[in-house]
DNA sequence: ACTTGAGCTTCCAGCGGCTGGAACCCCTAT
DNA sequence: ATAGGGGTTCCAGCCGCTGGAAGCTCAAGT
């Protein structure tokens, strides 16, 4: 299978499967004439690092993940402990959007919002500190 | 004031002040022995772009930003809009990371994470329709 | 048989927002 | 005089792609 072909069953752009294959995430046979050549096991690694990338994961993690994946004898321990670091990063970030939300929340609603120049955002922008 | 105590007064590294100076967001006049000069209205103006990009405005958003602090007459409007679009944002990251969170949390929760091979998060990972 | 167009190949460059490092200059204290 | 801790410039690299150019190959239509 080509690699269009692997793009739209995986979900990924060929220039991402070629960017992976590039840093030595995933490789591809190639066929008599140049072209990628994919397996469905192939596909299926590729739809695992998409899958991993959109919950999160950095392509390095993937790489970790992967080779978990492939090793049918690892302990699901050592795959919990990448999955629950990542989720205390998600967390992390969770909680600090939420900050930042309330803060500018807080700002916007205090903003009239008019033609006139008086601006709470502006100021609180200035001096976080004080109150607005 | 040199570029050193410009930088401990508003929080940025000397090099992200220089980066900003290279995109043209904030210049500095220059002392005679080629030393950047930083004025008090300066490091305001430093602190004031980096509480917004600590809320998460980018550079362009704070150059925007910038030129509506530094004007006296600009509507508030102008910074409402600017404001509530970033807030916007804010509000679908935060919707897209719980629903990872919930996905990849429901992932760890079901695995044991023991010495056994069988882990449900590779099998999520691998299929994220099925039940796991 | 020839052309067209889609899809494949490689390589190089650039995005955002810094950050590290090299090589050099300047200022102050000892 | 010298040592250090500033400052200056410029170039390169981080992550994770993405766009574009130049050139191949293949299948379909005329």
């Amino acid at each position: 299978m080509n690699i269009g072909t692997a793009a739209r069953q995986s979900g990924l752009p060929p220039k991402t499967i070629r960017y992976y294959e590039d840093i030595g995430l995933l490789t591809a046979d190639r066929a008599a004439n140049g072209y990628r050549d994919y397996s469905n096991e192939d596909v299926h690694r590729l739809r695992f690092v998409q899958r991993s990338r959109s919950l999160g994961f950095s392509v390095e993690e993937c790489r970790q993940l992967l080779s978990l994946y492939t090793d049918r004898d690892r302990a699901s321990a050592d795959v919990k402990a990448i999955a629950t670091e990542k989720l205390g990063e998600i967390d992390r970030k969770i909680a600090e959007l939420t900050g930042l939300r309330a803060m500018l929340g807080h700002l916007v609603e205090n903003c009239y919002g008019d033609a006139r120049p008086e601006c709470p955002i502006i100021d609180g922008l200035s001096d976080l500190t004080s109150d607005h």
